[in-house]
DNA sequence: CTGTGTGCAAATGGTTTGCAAAAAC
DNA sequence: GTTTTTGCAAACCATTTGCACACAG
């Protein structure tokens, strides 16, 4: 018997709450978005999708990363190279960037001290937050030599 | 005789720096820039300054704004409507921005904790800042009633 | 059947670019 | 004259949408 991931179980769920139907293509860019690691973009998915079934197309793609982001399984990241890329949320710390300008890698780093002083500084304006996203822009260890 | 303002000064300096010229359109636009507040879009620019000169271009908005930003008069923000949006910079204290995600209305903020807290991180982990841009979404205070 | 899911191609919309004419020096 | 600037229209490119067909219940 196949096992389900609690990811998939997530994403059954939503749904199923949606009256949606768990489709083999929907299940396969899930399989293969909670499969790797990093920051991808929709041209990354669809095209290791596309080596393993043809048939999916770029829009459904699209679609379905809409829904992984609606279900919270993913969110969406900007990297400043001009597409919006997805990073799994599932279970996962959240956490901000840094941005190399030169090779264009990025860095993940979390700041408790930072995250607490974003909300008090959201409460005292009466600000009710949702998301919060930081970016940071410059040159990473590797470029400044 | 005419005044000129600090930033026309300033922008003054870059151009001749380039060795580019400060042309009536160019000389427009910043003026129409710096007299005006908030987060501008190209297009809301275009407009006011097709008011006074209706021989500008669209194009001409779109290249002096990043000759703007180039010379540090300006930055670009994104408040997550789908288009690049334009602020003063120019002897102006870096802030972040809140969004309400309901009415589009954006709260500049300003918290030196977080400032230092995230130049600590950065030094900490060997990456050399340039610019940073933290955004919080969620409901401002009018839209929580 | 009825309704949802899908792929394709076309549309969208902000932004950029090619190019020839206009302006600046 | 030589170089830069400009406006227009066309190109770009990530993303969205219209629509007819496929497929499941």
């Amino acid at each position: 018997m196949k096992t389900i991931s609690p990811e998939m179980q997530v994403f059954m769920d939503y749904l199923h709450q949606k009256k949606l139907k768990l489709t083999p293509h929907r299940e396969l860019i899930l399989e293969h978005f909670i499969g790797n690691e990093g920051h991808r973009s929709v041209d990354d998915i669809y095209r290791v999708v596309r080596e393993q079934d043809p048939r999916v197309g770029y829009t459904t793609v699209y679609r379905t990363m809409k829904l992984l982001v609606d279900s919270g399984l993913a969110r969406e990241i900007d990297l400043a190279d001009g597409m919006t890329r997805y990073e799994h949320l599932y279970n996962r710390q959240h956490h901000d960037h840094m941005i190399c300008m030169q090779c264009g890698s990025s860095i993940e780093f979390y700041n408790a001290h930072i995250e607490a002083l974003q909300d008090a500084a959201s409460e005292q304006l009466g600000f009710r937050v949702t998301d919060h996203r930081l970016q940071i822009y410059g040159l990473c260890k590797s470029c400044c030599d």
